[in-house]
DNA sequence: GTCTATACTTCGATAGAC
DNA sequence: GTCTATCGAAGTATAGAC
């Protein structure tokens, strides 16, 4: 999926890598959407864990920003994105739990902005959690899809001087993965 | 392509649409990266002509922004990132117009920002234009792949407040296509 | 340029034996 | 559960006649 996008991932080739017959990915999981939702459920369970102790973590805003731009579940969410841009099965699926993500990602900002005193009006939260989220996601798409990083390190730059102003000096070393 | 993806684009469909046999793609373009390319190029040629009027309009912030924005080629451009990132011998040629849109805005948001005396210490023009590529592509993949949006309207907002700061209130309506 | 014909590959999914 | 066997569909691309 990583490699050659979800269309390469099809019942003989999952087969092929388990060693088995491609017949039994159908007795598994019926259809291949049927196997992209299990997948994609597992990858749901481990994130929405992963950002919560993020969020809980004593530097939660540079836990969030490593966390969302951690590059090994990049490519991967993004083909999940891709996914469901074109099966409808889907769709729906990948949507509430990105809602899912959002919603646990407003309430920590929400405390940790509110901790710092900074003024919800002139920097909602829920502003906040969306711009972090899209340019983590951009700078991923654009160095994973396209190769390019023109400008990546100085926008890198500048939202880490508003995450050091908050939260002083990063005190551990990034982490783990990323968002859906 | 908008409606099932890069890969549902086959030279029998292709064919299909315009009356004629599969085999004339073949022979007009060999490869279906071959058309792909041209289907790029000309968009290509296109987006730089729109984002360099939108640039020297008098309102060149909200020019760009609801330029960026316009849902119409958000979802085509998507799919050739998508395309991108699984064909190599796609990729690059994608990779390097996607620097051109860029730099072309990168210039443009220079001379904005220097005529309404913006230190670029503090708001360096790269990341302007990063983010603002960012906030508007991240959330026409929400809305378009997903169809979700929520905080989009506070984000929305929030930016534009910042363009009204500069260039006043909207003088015309939303406009055209957009980036690549 | 446009056609017919075709070689070759890969896919999803099911039936039915064991 | 795992196997063999198989249907039917779709794809890319080329050769060669007209």
């Amino acid at each position: 999926m990583l490699e050659e996008g979800y269309a390469a991932v099809t019942s003989r080739r999952v087969a092929a890598k388990a060693n088995l017959k491609p017949q039994l990915v159908h007795y598994y999981f019926r259809t291949m959407d049927d196997l992209f939702l299990a997948i994609h459920r597992r990858r749901v369970a481990e994130g929405m864990e992963r950002q919560a102790r993020a969020l809980a973590s004593d530097q939660p805003l540079w836990a969030l920003w490593d966390y969302s731009r951690d590059p090994r579940g990049m490519a991967l969410t993004m083909e999940f994105i891709a996914l469901a841009n074109h099966r409808k099965a889907i769709r729906a699926e990948i949507a509430s739990s990105a809602e899912r993500f959002r919603a646990e990602q407003l309430s920590g900002f929400q405390s940790v902005l509110r901790k710092h005193g900074i003024d919800p009006g002139a920097y909602p939260p829920i502003v906040c959690t969306v711009v972090l989220s899209s340019i983590s996601r951009f700078l991923g798409i654009e160095h994973e899809a396209l190769g390019i990083s023109s400008g990546h390190a100085e926008t890198v730059a500048f939202v880490e001087r508003f995450i050091r102003r908050l939260e002083g000096d990063r005190s551990a070393a990034p982490a783990d993965e990323e968002t859906v």
